[in-house]
DNA sequence: TGTACATCAGTGAACGCGCGTTCACTGATGTAC
DNA sequence: TGTACATCAGTGAACGCGCGTTCACTGATGTAC
């Protein structure tokens, strides 16, 4: 059955709030924006907004919940289907490139609100779950003998900070992407590489 | 010859209303604080701010640059001062770690304006001197067969992203400190360090 | 289908409040003699 | 040292303005018959 019009209404309603509070929020960061300024973006009246968010708290939280799940879910499929150590670390690094490049307007939001991008996805005071995931397919593959031992949380951190930095040197020029890629392969690579000829 | 009394007061208060402003940039962001804010945390009356600076602009980039300018300084006399890959590495990285930790007004600061401050040491649109001054010196030191070769562009924006992010995690919990530091050597030894015999 | 009523999301005026900024005044400090 | 005046940083009332939030009203949409 389809959407009655009202239900059709309501709905594209809260994506132009939506699509307001981004640009906003990417223009001003979180914390100098107000309600109003999403409202005047939206072009609706002031009294929507609250039909939809309590405040622009409210509005932030869908902005980011809407990133963050797909992508996460997305991150451990990825390694969940690598079958060598450069496709287990470059495939999700591919995968948050291709993100940034392709959704530009939420890769700019990513960039002016750093501060509470990285708290979501690894700077918490408690260990976020996409910091618990990698942590536990890096423990694995080290256990596997696929990568080679190393602290799995601090690498866990390493590679979510520099994951964070790919999507913003993206966003700031795109063709710059697939060679910091590379980079950080390569980088991971020397540490977490197996040995080419194990140890008796 | 010491200052006069009206130099004495100009100077403290001067200081008191930056310290205020710490407070209140770290408690709230850059983005949500306000002058009132500060002015409220300085004790002082609402016009002296303004015989000061003239907005919280002023205010920040007087907080972040006794923060940077020595920061800065001291990061390049360690990679002067160093005569080994590690030290070359390590040193610095022991630098920001110890600054986090005695100085966790100032790293508090940075853990609540990451956006603002990592513009200023690498995310910048043009390339800041910090980033400058670090790609130079390992340049030179490739050059010179102490490190791997290796662009020094990205291996220096990945320090830098890894020297923030040190800082605050040194700033959310001090006793991780010691023991980044040492991952974070091991990981740039790993691709950086040169072959132990070099090819002939 | 047409009509009469019910529903409910959209609207924006209105509210009290805190903001940034100014500036006339104060009084502590400095200077001249 | 004492006195008389000059200097200038500190003060906070006052301003206009935009904020967040509410809510009575409107009118498009849905429902019942």
């Amino acid at each position: 059955m389809q959407m009655s019009k009202r239900e059709q209404n309501k709905k594209a309603n809260r994506e132009a709030i939506l699509v307001a509070a981004r640009d906003v929020f990417s223009q001003l960061g979180f914390g100098a924006a107000t309600v109003r300024d999403i409202v005047r973006a939206s072009g609706l009246a002031i009294g929507s907004f609250y039909n939809y968010f309590n405040d622009k708290d409210e509005a932030f939280a869908a902005l980011v919940e809407a990133i963050v799940v797909p992508l996460a879910r997305d991150l451990k499929t990825a390694r969940a289907t690598a079958r060598t150590p450069q496709a287990f670390i470059g495939e999700p690094y591919r995968l948050v490139a291709d993100f940034a490049r392709t959704d530009s307007a939420n890769a700019t939001l990513i960039v002016k609100n750093q501060t509470l991008f990285r708290q979501t996805f690894y700077l918490a005071s408690i260990r976020t779950t996409v910091q618990t995931d990698l942590e536990t397919d890096l423990r694995g593959w080290m256990v596997e003998g696929r990568l080679q031992r190393h602290d799995p949380v601090l690498m866990a951190d390493a590679m979510l900070a520099l994951g964070i930095d790919l999507v913003v040197q993206t966003a700031l020029d795109p063709a710059s992407a697939s060679g910091r890629v590379a980079f950080l392969v390569d980088l991971f690579m020397a540490r977490l590489a197996p040995a080419a000829h194990p140890a008796a």
